[in-house]
DNA sequence: GTAACTTACTTCAAATTTTGAAGTAAACTT
DNA sequence: AAGTTTACTTCAAAATTTGAAGTAAGTTAC
């Protein structure tokens, strides 16, 4: 049904605030005349992974902002983006890796900031005592309520109607793939 | 339940091929509930934001692994996402920063070890002898040109058909609205 | 013309983030 | 009971990023 949906009458717009068609010639150009797009890449690889980067720039110096506003010291918007991993579930710390393809030594050394920030409970589990459940307190889920509520009216910017909430969940469904793509290649080779 | 589903981990599956609606309960579930589409935001912000620092750390890790198989030893990812960022153009470390969103510093930093591996040439601008002129070297280019080899196998994977062509796109797009939207906001106030 | 200001970039030191090797302790295997 | 694996931690070193201060060239206002 979204395989359908992917493949269907979705429209590519040509201005999207400000971002028109002048500044990628190489697309339109494509476009327009629709002849053989099938071994012409468009969007390359190395163009996705270097908006990707300056993106994730974008977002990470909004969470310091937002975390300067909040009077949140302690921690940075790395430990942040570890808290919003959790959410409001208690995990283990090999689930957590998961979620966010940490490194192991990584995600032990924000937890250990975080648990003394008082951000976050860790209990040995009953069933298996070297693992650890990691769940927010309430503190934790004070700061990420508070960010949730600052990212609402991104959220309204970002999503006004419907088109705009169809490009996002293929975004998002596209970048999944990536990560399926380039994780895989990176543990069994392309 | 669909409060839990927003917070649980999509679960990394091993079949790149069989990506399907499965995948994405929260998504499709709000699709069918097709009453209050204006203000329901199905992939939120801080959602879209962590798919985004996992799939900018499994590129990262990805230009490593390419690093190392093609010897070099001198400069990390980050500074091979600066010689992409520069391309076979011409151009000043402002142009440079507004390519990346990068900090002077940072840039400056990187120029620099970047030069000294031979990797670009710097000549001061004759009209404006502050503004210093980067460019690729012969190394630097052949750098690039195995990088984007070995990335073609991972075009090939991802832009199969038409619809994988669209939804490149639409995800760049997506991505790039995101960029103006948090980038103005970290400027402006939203 | 020159003093004051701005721009374009660099330097340096410190903070933050990430990695990798080695360690611990519990659980599983044989 | 000994050896292995799993789940996580610790530590030190490396890589990356920031921010404040500096330099030198260009611009503007007297």
């Amino acid at each position: 049904m979204i395989q359908k949906l992917l493949h269907e009458e979705v429209e590519v717009e040509t201005s999207i605030d400000g971002y028109d068609a002048a500044n990628f010639p190489e697309i339109t150009a494509e476009k327009q005349g629709h002849r053989h797009p099938v071994h012409t890449v468009v969007v390359t690889h190395f163009e996705l992974a270097r908006m990707i980067e300056r993106v994730n720039r974008r977002f990470a110096s909004l969470l310091r902002t937002e975390m300067t506003k909040l009077g949140v010291e302690d921690v940075g918007p790395a430990q942040a983006m570890v808290l919003l991993a959790i959410g409001d579930v208690e995990l283990s710390v090999g689930e957590l890796l998961d979620r966010g393809h940490y490194v192991g030594s990584n995600i032990s050394y924000y937890l250990k900031q975080l648990a003394d920030g008082g951000y976050i409970d860790r209990v040995a589990s009953q069933r298996d005592k070297r693992s650890a459940r990691i769940r927010l307190t309430e503190k934790g889920e004070q700061l990420c309520a508070n960010l949730r509520d600052a990212g609402g009216a991104y959220n309204r910017v970002l999503a006004r109607d419907d088109g705009d909430l169809r490009n996002l969940e293929i975004a998002f469904q596209t970048l999944h793939r990536l990560e399926l793509v380039w994780g895989n290649a990176a543990r069994y080779g392309i």
